[in-house]
DNA sequence: GTTGAGCGTT
């Protein structure tokens, strides 16, 4: 049979052709913080719901509404805070566009506050021979 | 009662 050969290299040209240089994308979609941001939220929403409804994804460290100081109502945002980022990442695919209060919500990481001033330490740990010990956050299963 | 696409307080 003589197209076997020729099947051959066709298989061969189409797998050779599939490894493409710019998709080094992982499937890693972990985040680097356990801060979530969450918008989309009703004005009637509290810290008690933010936090009812976060609950159950993992241990839940912080969350708050942020609320107008000279209104005192909700701005429609807030902030989840998680122990670990694998709680958050689950909290954020879990609650991701769901209902909450009638209205759809919104779960993305949220930003690094600015730098705030020297007060808090700042763990820059030396190897001991002027290496800086990279700790990257990022357990990829 | 207030319907918006928005990243905050010690």
């Amino acid at each position: 049979m003589a197209f076997s050969s020729s099947f051959r290299r066709l298989f061969a040209g189409a797998n050779s052709l599939s490894s493409s240089p710019s998709s080094c994308v992982r499937h890693c979609s972990t985040l680097t913080s356990p801060r979530l941001f969450v918008s989309g939220l009703s004005r009637l929403t509290t810290n008690e719901k933010l936090q009812d409804a976060f609950a159950s994804f993992g241990e839940l460290v912080d969350a708050r509404v942020i609320t107008d100081r000279e209104t005192g109502r909700s701005k429609g945002f807030g902030f989840v805070t998680y122990a670990t980022i694998e709680d958050a990442e689950k909290a954020k695919k879990g609650m991701n566009a769901k209902f909450l209060d009638g209205w759809v919500i919104f779960v993305d990481p949220a930003r690094p506050r600015e730098p705030r001033r020297p007060q808090q330490e700042t763990p820059q740990s030396y190897s001991g021979s002027g290496y800086t010990t990279n700790k990257t956050i990022g357990w990829c299963k």
